[in-house]
DNA sequence: TCCTAATATTAGGATTAACTAACCAGAAAT
DNA sequence: ATTTCTGGTTAGTTAATCCTAATATTAGGA
């Protein structure tokens, strides 16, 4: 009487609760670039989206209308809370997933963000619980970035990046950019991970390289890749600069 | 330079032979009704898609520009052998994903369908190929279907339903429709699973009950959840039927 | 204050994938 | 052979999400 009428919904918003793919990556970004409270310029959601400015302003004034964002025309969005509470679902869901890809299925790390990229539209928060679950609630996914919690809190400590520590110190790596899998590969050969100490030895100045010393290397690295690592200062600058 | 400028690509067709998750659904549908070869009527598949039989017609029409099918107006659809190859590696990662969820999540098998209905759209070859590879590539699914390999050959072998067994008989239940989850959980409590010895007792006539016994138990069971069970006849009848 | 550059928006269009309503084809039954 | 019924198709919409091109707004500098 009923074999197969049922389950072939598709991805999109049956009830009315349920949140579209683009939907959600546009509240994730909002809230990744303003942190979920500071107003965000619609031109910086588009250059993240990899997508047309104009596009956004459509996009913008529909979820604004669901109560999701509040919109005020050339003036940045800002999520309300339930864009907020979708934004960390979002983001909980993307999180677990890397990690649970790097742990459980020794996915490389420079692919998880891809891969989970796609499957956060489309596990159940059931789905993504177990994970969690199954490799330990984690708190931070393979590339440091906080996860938040099912209640939708997240650690919002904010950290200095490689490039803006002064030569002399030594800092604890905490987290680094997640999107690009060759930089991540590179990252990953020069042992710059998070978890790694290392040691500033010095800057050069206009743009130069910054010398490192990272369990017992030393290596150079410029500004550029260095401000895609964010790092936990030691409070013991343990350093033997030289 | 680049930051964040990767990676936020929609789920849609990129490259030539991407599919929409739509069109996957289609291709997997016509495979699982005509199995992959017999042609197949647009209403039908509209049926088990749950969409309108005028949506069928439009899509079937554009999918077989793509070559992914042949079609004549009135006169039902058959795949290509390049609609058989993408339908059958939908088929794969959905089974793949069932057996993935159930044995290395303890997901319970009711709803391991609805779950995977989403995540293969969604889901990279490399990541089904690793979960494969986690669960020791097994063969089946956890309501018996065959998955098809990586090569994309799959176990055709039909089999009778335990509806067409008659009195006296025993049979290995080899396998059950996988889309009901309240079913499900009445074929688990009653232990009609993959892999259990039953032997039909007796049917009674116009639609009436068929009596079981399973694992030492006797039940009763009607015609239309029996068709629903697909079983393997055993060559050896050992029927103390009474 | 006024102009210009940077930023953001509207206008108009495409695509995908669904819908309803109305019309057509072919087989079975008179 | 004509009717009828089922199944299948076209026609015309709708909604979501993107696009390009043209226009508007704001803010900073002269």
């Amino acid at each position: 009487m009923k074999s197969q009428k049922r389950s072939h919904l598709r991805l999109e918003a049956e009830t009315e609760d349920m949140l579209t793919g683009p939907v959600e990556d546009y509240l994730k970004t909002i809230y990744e670039i303003g942190r979920g409270t500071v107003s965000v310029a619609t031109n910086d959601i588009a250059q993240r989206l990899a997508i047309a400015p104009a596009s956004v302003s459509g996009m913008v004034r529909r979820l604004a209308e669901q109560g999701l964002l509040s919109y005020e025309r050339y003036r940045g969005v800002t999520l309300t809370e339930q864009g907020r509470r979708a934004a960390l679902r979002t983001i909980r869901r993307h999180r677990v997933i890397e990690s649970y890809l790097s742990i459980a299925l020794n996915y490389p790390w420079d692919r998880v963000h891809d891969e989970a990229e796609r499957l956060e539209h489309a596990a159940s928060d059931e789905l993504v619980d177990r994970m969690a679950e199954a490799i330990g609630e984690p708190v931070v996914d393979p590339h440091g970035a906080p996860i938040p919690s099912r209640e939708g809190l997240m650690d919002e400590t904010e950290y200095v990046s490689l490039g803006e520590l002064s030569a002399g110190y030594g800092a604890r790596v905490v987290r680094v950019s997640d999107d690009d899998p060759e930089m991540l590969r590179y990252l990953a050969e020069l042992a710059i991970v998070p978890g790694a100490e290392v040691i500033v030895i010095s800057r050069a100045p206009y743009q130069g390289p910054i010398s490192l010393r990272i369990s017992g290397h030393l290596l150079a690295i410029g500004p550029q890749l260095a401000s895609q690592v964010m790092v936990e200062p030691l409070t013991n600058p343990d350093a033997p600069t030289h």
